[in-house]
DNA sequence: CGTCAGCTATCAGAACGTTCATAGGTGGCC
DNA sequence: GGCCACCTATGAACGTTCTGATAGCTGACG
């Protein structure tokens, strides 16, 4: 079974490649980058990618879409410290195999990939983190490529008319997309909104 | 030399320490909760505490300030993927010894630990991110306890009037604080302010 | 042709950011 | 004590920005 590690936590990937590489027919290797993932992917023969989000050039479900791509017959895993419940679904609606959190023990790291490699997917179960934010108009609809565009200039302190400017479109545009982007957040503003897609890794 | 890693990515953490502990004369334990951490410090003998700022329990330096004050007589490393400079800086006036970023070959970080053991502080050069932000007035002034209450309700989507409200204070007040943290931290609004904050992990 | 989606324009009201003036408290100093 | 400088808190006012709603325009498509 041959896994490759796409962290740019390259200390920790590395030792943890070297750990699964003590294990009878099972080898690791380790990219750090989107770009290197991919070169790697189209170079050599793998079982298992496991993908952290926040590497350089992640852009999140876009490029994991890139990933499953590049790679049809590879099981993709995401890998990550923590992810929204959400995220999550729409990822594996689109192909990927699973979740590794980083916060697993490393003896069940070994079975979890032998697991994803028999067919099976794999997302650990995880407390709920009680929120009034999951209950009521929340769709779980992916954001756009403008809609991201919009969410990251906003996070720079940006104002709409700026963000307008820059994407050469109008100010009354930009409203519609914020508003947008806050329903599909469940955010109650900009501000709020720019801290969850921080933390779900949109942006 | 004896290590403990403090961070609550088990996989990562052990695989680490696993890593480590091939080496002549090193051994490393894992803690996954700043409670666990104060623990062991307080029950065993180490040389050095690899310390994440993003475990269950850590409030940013306070935080890092409880566990020097624990363990007078121990290396405090910070752990983190990407780390704002001016918070390291704070820091290592505290006491810290250094940094050792997740990003780190994982062969260098034998001789980085050995290199703070024998004395020195040890912060890796690190090319600084291109930005407008660190030119003028950004004097890496501390937030103070009222202004990170505000900042965090003001993630949370709060308004000034809610915010005011449950604080016990008045609106005016609140936007007098915003301001003032948008000056310390060098936001541009609040939405900007927000981010920032939590990209330097203050909330 | 009608429908739908995307962009624009406009409006009103709320929220935000800034400034000024005022009041209370603290601590130093004659 | 009396005075002053300094800091913090507050209220009010003002312009800017944001949010939400509405309507018109365009082009694509069946």
């Amino acid at each position: 079974m041959n896994v490759l590690i796409a962290d740019d936590h390259e200390l920790l990937a590395e030792a943890v490649a070297q750990s699964l590489s003590r294990n009878e027919g099972l080898s690791a290797v380790v990219a750090t980058s989107l770009a290197g993932t991919m070169d790697e992917l189209s170079s050599n023969e793998y079982d298992i990618v496991l993908l952290d989000l926040r590497m350089p050039g992640m852009m999140g479900l876009s490029s994991v879409d890139s990933v499953l791509k590049r790679a049809p017959g590879v099981n993709v895993v995401l890998f990550s410290g923590q992810i929204d419940r959400r995220f999550l679904d729409d990822a594996v609606k689109l192909g990927v195999k699973g979740y590794i959190p980083k916060s697993m023990p490393l003896k069940s790291l070994d079975v979890s990939l032998r697991l994803i490699y028999s067919g099976q997917t794999f997302i650990p179960h995880h407390q709920p983190q009680e929120s009034q934010l999951n209950a009521s108009n929340l769709t779980s609809e992916p954001l756009v490529e403008r809609e991201l565009f919009v969410l990251r200039l906003a996070a720079d302190g940006m104002i709409n008319k700026e963000i307008a400017r820059d994407l050469g479109i109008s100010e009354a545009q930009v409203k519609m997309i914020m508003r947008q982007v806050c329903q599909k957040l469940g955010a109650r503003n900009r501000a709020h909104a720019c801290v969850v897609s921080r933390e779900r890794m949109l942006i």
